[in-house]
RNA sequence: GCGCCCGUAGCUCAGUCGGAUAGAGCAACGGAUUUCUAAUCCGUGGGCCGCAGGUUCGAGUCCUGCCGGGCGCGCCA
């Protein structure tokens, strides 16, 4: 709902606890905080405040008696008044406004202004924000779970950007480790066997076909020159494949990052050596075992832990809380890093390191958010990145693609506009993307791949791409009929807006009036998926509007009206999708 | 054994600082189209919100214990 509404009606509150307070009727001194907030059935009113039940019990009374007060006690003259036609106190001591028609009108009329900018807020405005996700290491392809990851930080950032922050998105990764040494002698393994020698396969290697198949070109071009190659040219070569094809993979996805930051880079530049140096010279870090230990219990950690073993090398936590402290020192005033379930034992060590380096970790939030099963004929599919039974992203995408394609084919024959790859593409990263951030992060999230690919395309994404390619084609009718100019919505007069009276139009406008406010909620709570709930409710409401309302009629500046109202939607649905990454078709 | 996450309709899930009669989609059943796109809409049935306590005006939501599932618990990342 509206600011200035709220604000209007909390202040009319504040003014009636005044003129209590000063009458004597009230006792308590207290400024409880006054709240409005939209109750789920109608009949509840528009905005609803619980203050009669906060103060209840310093008064020592009854809420009912008091919320009947508060209403008596409204100002007379306040700006509020016009804003709401009615005023109740209902059980146990709710105080309920329901909304003016003339508060609508407005409402939509502020909306016609911001016109394409509608929702667009500017709490991160001269801000900062760093997301950091996947950060997967070129070890193997993406899988499910990556991929996740992926959108929702992208869509994360896509609202944190609306929001007014100054987004960078970016990939941590590290091609020194020891996972990395291990893909080397796993391809070399392959390359060797190739050359028809038996070898012992490394212990960790990883099993995946994509190693024979690096091995496979390897041979192709080098044939058997590289039998006595060092681990690292076999590592540098899958690691270069490898990381190519996961860029390829997140561009299907739509997943653009701003900025890969590699580990590699902390050392080169001897972070990491200032950081072991002022562990040591704050009294954090101790000596023991012939490794370096960070005391991590001083910081609120169960144990100490150690960020450089005895062999000298350090562990990943060391670049780990460096890799923070320089996102800080980089001026962010926003750090999100966004891990999948199994990481959400390692990153307390890290925040804890951070603050013992006398940073302050409020500003960072890590949000873990839990593992994908995929689904496919009922069955789950176990996922593994080391063995060869992981379904990577790019299967995903191939999957349901082929399954639209078949769809489509049927309905529209072959070689038909609907079914050219590049549409396929697109619709199959719609659905991926609007389906991988459809649940809460805490959640586990069920893809259900016949649901995705199958022929019924019950698919959420397509529900809310259709209602508005709806809206494109009363636009595309109206504009047929009258041949006339495009209408200037923000132009449009308040009072053909009051020709909106029907009931379904009233809730679609307090529906619309949600959405600034949703977005602010989002990028406050990192909760992504309430978008998708969001725009489904938002186009729901729609078609049912559309069905019981013509929107072009005779009377002509009813239809304007209904068209500002529908132009109002289609902004919202447009930048809704946008958003979420998924494509707002003008036709379907 | 310890830590984190989850447990809501047959299935997949929402549930806005703790608010009023717990919602949606799918599935099941029944209806609507001379129409601006039927890829739509309307209706019906379906619930000890895992269990047991506690906090309070009020708990699906907060606290404690238990049960069940997932993920972790390294001088791997």
């Amino acid at each position: 709902m509206n600011e200035v509404i709220i604000a209007a009606l909390c202040g009319a509150i504040e003014q009636a606890l005044r003129t209590l307070r000063e009458s004597g009727q009230l006792k308590s001194q207290s400024v409880a905080p006054i709240y409005l907030e939209s109750p789920r059935t109608e009949a509840h009113g528009d905005l609803s405040s619980n203050v009669a039940m906060r103060l209840s019990r310093e008064e020592g009374r009854p809420p009912q008696q008091i919320a009947a007060e508060i209403v008596e006690s409204l100002p007379a003259d306040s700006p509020a008044n016009r804003f709401y036609e009615k005023v109740e106190v209902a059980p146990p001591g709710f105080i309920n406004f329901f909304l003016s028609r003339e508060s609508l009108v407005l409402l939509l009329h502020g909306m016609l202004q911001d016109s394409d900018d509608f929702g667009r807020r500017d709490v991160g405005q001269g801000k900062r924000a760093n997301v950091e996700f996947v950060s997967a290491n070129p070890t193997g392809p993406l899988t499910v779970g990556h991929g996740r990851q992926a959108i929702i930080g992208d869509v994360l950032s896509n609202v944190l950007s609306f929001c007014g922050y100054a987004v960078t998105r970016e990939y941590y990764f590290n091609d020194a480790g020891n996972q990395m040494r291990i893909l080397g002698e796993s391809v070399r393994a392959r390359y060797l066997e190739s050359l028809g020698e038996t070898v012992a396969f490394p212990e960790q290697g990883y099993q995946g076909d994509y190693i024979r198949e690096i091995a496979e070109s390897l041979y192709k071009e080098n044939g058997d020159s590289l039998r006595n190659a060092p681990t690292e040219r076999f590592q540098k070569a899958a690691e270069k494949v490898i990381s190519e094809e996961i860029n390829r993979t997140l561009e299907r996805m739509g997943v653009r990052f701003d900025n890969y930051f590699n580990e590699y880079s902390l050392y080169a530049s001897g972070k990491i050596d200032e950081v072991i140096k002022k562990f040591k010279e704050l009294g954090h870090a101790y000596e023991k075992d012939g490794a370096l230990w960070f005391k991590a219990s001083q910081f609120g950690r169960e144990e100490d832990r150690v960020i450089v073993k005895s062999g000298g090398e350090p562990t990943y936590r060391l670049p780990d809380i460096c890799y923070h402290v320089d996102k800080i020192q980089r001026g962010y005033d926003l750090i999100v890093d966004i891990f999948g379930a199994d990481h959400h034992a390692t990153y307390p060590d890290v925040l804890a390191g951070v603050r013992a380096l006398g940073y302050d970790t409020d500003r960072i939030h890590v949000l873990i958010h839990q593992f994908v099963t995929l689904k496919r004929g009922g069955e789950k599919v176990k996922m593994s990145t080391r063995r060869a039974t992981f379904v990577t992203v790019d299967d995903l995408l191939d999957e349901i693609a082929k399954g639209l394609r078949a769809e489509l084919t049927q309905a529209y024959g072959e070689n038909s506009p609907q079914t050219e790859p590049t549409v396929l593409e697109r619709m199959a990263r719609d659905a991926v993307r609007f389906f991988y951030n459809m649940r809460r992060m805490g959640s586990h999230l069920d893809f259900d791949l016949d649901l995705a690919t199958k022929r019924n395309m019950e698919n959420p994404a397509y529900y809310v791409q259709y209602a508005h390619a709806r809206i494109c084609s009363i636009f595309r009718v109206f504009y047929e009929q009258t041949g006339g100019p495009e209408i200037d919505f923000a132009a449009v007069p308040v009072e053909t807006l009051r020709l909106l009276t029907e009931e379904k139009e009233a809730s679609l406008i307090k529906n619309l009036g949600r959405f600034p406010r949703l977005v602010e909620e989002i990028a406050e709570k990192f909760e992504g998926h309430r978008l998708n709930e969001y725009l489904l409710q938002l186009a729901t409401a729609f078609q049912s509007y559309y069905n019981e309302h013509r929107v072009i009629g005779d009377d002509l500046d009813l239809t304007l009206a209904r068209l500002s109202l529908v132009r109002a939607i289609q902004t919202v649905l447009r930048n809704g999708l946008s958003l979420l990454g998924v494509s707002a078709p003008e036709k379907m």
